[in-house]
DNA sequence: ATTATTTCTTAATCTAGGTTAAGTGGCATT
DNA sequence: AATGCCACTTAACCTAGATTAAGAAATAAT
């Protein structure tokens, strides 16, 4: 089991002692998963948080009709899961599937909470880990409300330039909140220019 | 001062002892403001979370043209600020506008920092706190994509009781991400049904 | 009370992006 | 190499919501 990213990430935010990261990577399990697995039904209650480690992932809804709402994406040194369900122990609506070969890092419920009693170091590791993805999220947020489908798309390219050529672009149309069929118009108008 | 409703929302999460509590108090201020006071401005850093004792706020961007959006809306009982700025300490792009005479608690940067360290509780205090708006950033992220105005407002309606009759109405139209023009054309058609 | 400012409404016109549908080009599986 | 399945493209047409503009109603300021 390769933690070496992981502990990385997380040395970038607390400090741990040998013996804290030892107990920590007691706690984590590994998985390797093909392209195309569902990790997470909407139906299911959120039980992990996924470390990748390698590979893609992304969470998305289904709504009523048949299309679907990507919420996120998740690369190599990313986490991904679905809060809602993780903390309220209820059925989410989030679907959780490997874009790519992945290998992942599972922190289960609770062992987090464990952790969290027993080093409150890592309840700063996640603090900081989730302020900052609120930040990202409200941003992303005030980008629907305020931006173009095209300064959407640029906004991703230049933070996610991983994912551009990695991820179906269906997907990404999803992400910034177009259709397929319009963001292919939009892309060769882009090009065309 | 009036801390019973701030030390209530603690209370719901953490158990503090009467000295921390003390502690905590002391370290929070009072901060009376009338309407329409401006109390961050989108060039200067955020110092403060302000938690609200009484009164509305909102939070929100002006973007190039002189369109603002509506980021959050914050009365009795929640804390609002700028995130971002407030993390990184550089200016960050939200002003912070009181909509309805308003009486608040600061909690500032640095005093937030020394309760992480003295109290680590509050670090699970904070936690959880970000963690609830994640999610409902998350929610209201998907909501946009997937909604149309109509839902967003009913959506609105029954997540925010408080506020549909007491900020004006094109704020609540910034927020759900329509034009007040279009707003008001969807309310009028909603009720003639 | 009167004026000034801001908010809300109505209506005509416009457009970014959606919908439907049909076709093209991979790449996997047999 | 043929079949089937997706992802992507193109194009015609459609609509939710934007824009512009002008007036009415409400609030605030004198």
């Amino acid at each position: 089991m390769n933690t070496n990213l992981l502990l990385k990430n997380i040395a970038k935010h607390v400090d741990l002692t040998t013996e804290e990261q030892e107990l920590f990577i007691s706690m984590i399990t590994v998985q390797s998963c093909k392209s195309r697995t569902i990790l997470l039904h909407a139906t299911e209650i959120c039980k992990h948080s996924y470390f990748v480690n390698s590979g893609i992932l992304r969470s998305f809804t289904i709504n009523d009709n048949i299309v679907e709402h990507v919420l996120n994406f998740a690369c190599e040194g990313y986490w991904i899961g679905d809060m809602y369900s993780l903390l309220s122990q209820k059925p989410g609506n989030l679907f959780i599937e490997v874009l790519e070969e992945a290998e992942l890092l599972l922190l289960s419920k609770e062992n987090q909470e464990i952790l969290y009693e027993k080093i409150p170091k890592f309840e700063r590791f996640f603090r900081i880990l989730i302020e900052n993805s609120l930040v990202a999220n409200q941003e992303r947020l005030m980008d629907n409300l305020s931006l173009s489908a095209e300064e959407r798309f640029e906004k991703f390219c230049s933070k996610h330039p991983q994912l551009v050529n990695k991820v179906p672009q269906k997907q990404i149309a999803s992400y910034i909140g177009v259709t397929p069929e319009f963001f292919s118009k939009m892309k060769s108008k882009m090009l065309h220019r």
